[in-house]
DNA sequence: GAGGGTGGGTTTGAAAATCCAACTGTCATG
DNA sequence: CATGACAGTTGGATTTTCAAACCCACCCTC
């Protein structure tokens, strides 16, 4: 099912993705089923018991159990004994988990843009105690170019296709 | 299905989600059905063409036709005849389905790290031509806060959950 | 020590979604 | 007239999903 080729120490299994080599594709196979991104919600929210997990979420028991266990395989949860008799597990989240909070925060901006009335949560935002924007106030997330700091808007750029057989418009004839 | 209160000129349905109340599972009602960001992917490379996303995306011919109808219909996508007789479409994303361009950018970065050995495409940044960035280079994203222009990173967030009847760890009891 | 409650799942059976291959219909081209 | 492209649709088997009920280990109270 996953093509284990050279993963580092706290790595994430690789899955095969059908189609166009592509890491969105990757992320999804790993994360993208229905209910893993709201698991992962709420225990951005601190909510790591199953029950509370169920309950926030709406979704079914047995599927979220079985999503739970697929993101415990997927190294992106990590199933943590609060205790022993009765044996009892809470979820919190590896590295890869918590890394998975621009996409959170991305599909949250795009939900309340165009998938809500009115925005049901906001995070607010509170910088460095000594700095000259240590008062609070909502987070409002742009994405910057880290190497030039420019926003990276609508225009300015161009696809580059790494993968051996395809380009932009589709696998490539001759090879 | 969908509780259409207040809606803007552009905006899509809103759909209800279960468990919270919450912009991201919105999202994910309208456009987390497998395929359909993969679809959406393609269409962003250009590729508006049924047989090509079905080419570049491995997807069933009659899961992309349903998903490309679903996209229709939550307004992320639109259907443009591009030929008469025979009577043949292609599919464009409309301002909504544009504006899903952070979401497929966070998951790329997520996947390149997370999900794949060696990263299958890249983005070329050019800033604009007079100005200092005008050189191209690799696209890096990080979020930063409008407001205050600090990256947003691990600290100094709090959540602040607006919708009645909701806080952080789950439903309120007195109400 | 019987009964009730809590937490964390598993089981069951029916409904829905998915997959794949083959098929259809409309046209253009040779 | 045969072939092929394009954009789906159809049929039938396979998987997933769902909701509700159930199970098990433990704690608490009476």
């Amino acid at each position: 099912m996953t093509s284990n080729a050279k993963q580092g120490e706290n790595s994430v299994p690789h899955p095969e993705v059908p189609g166009r080599p592509c890491s969105a594709a990757a992320a999804l196979q790993l994360v993208g089923e229905r209910w893993a991104l709201l698991a992962i919600r709420e225990i951005f929210y601190g909510n790591r018991r199953f029950g509370q997990i169920v309950r926030n979420t709406g979704a079914p028991r047995d599927r979220l159990a079985a999503r739970l266990r697929a993101l415990e395989e997927a190294g992106v949860v990590e199933r943590r004994a609060y205790s022993e008799r009765p044996v009892r597990f809470e979820y919190h989240l590896t590295e890869a988990g918590r890394d998975l909070a621009p996409v959170m925060h991305a599909l949250l901006a795009w939900g309340d843009r165009w998938a809500v009335d009115t925005p049901p949560v906001a995070f607010r935002h509170r910088g460095a105690p000594g700095s000259e924007h240590a008062a609070e106030h909502d987070l409002d997330l742009k994405s910057t170019c880290r190497t030039c700091g420019e926003e990276a808007g609508a225009g300015g750029l161009t696809i580059d296709v790494r993968a051996p057989g395809w380009d932009r418009s589709g696998p490539v004839e001759g090879s």
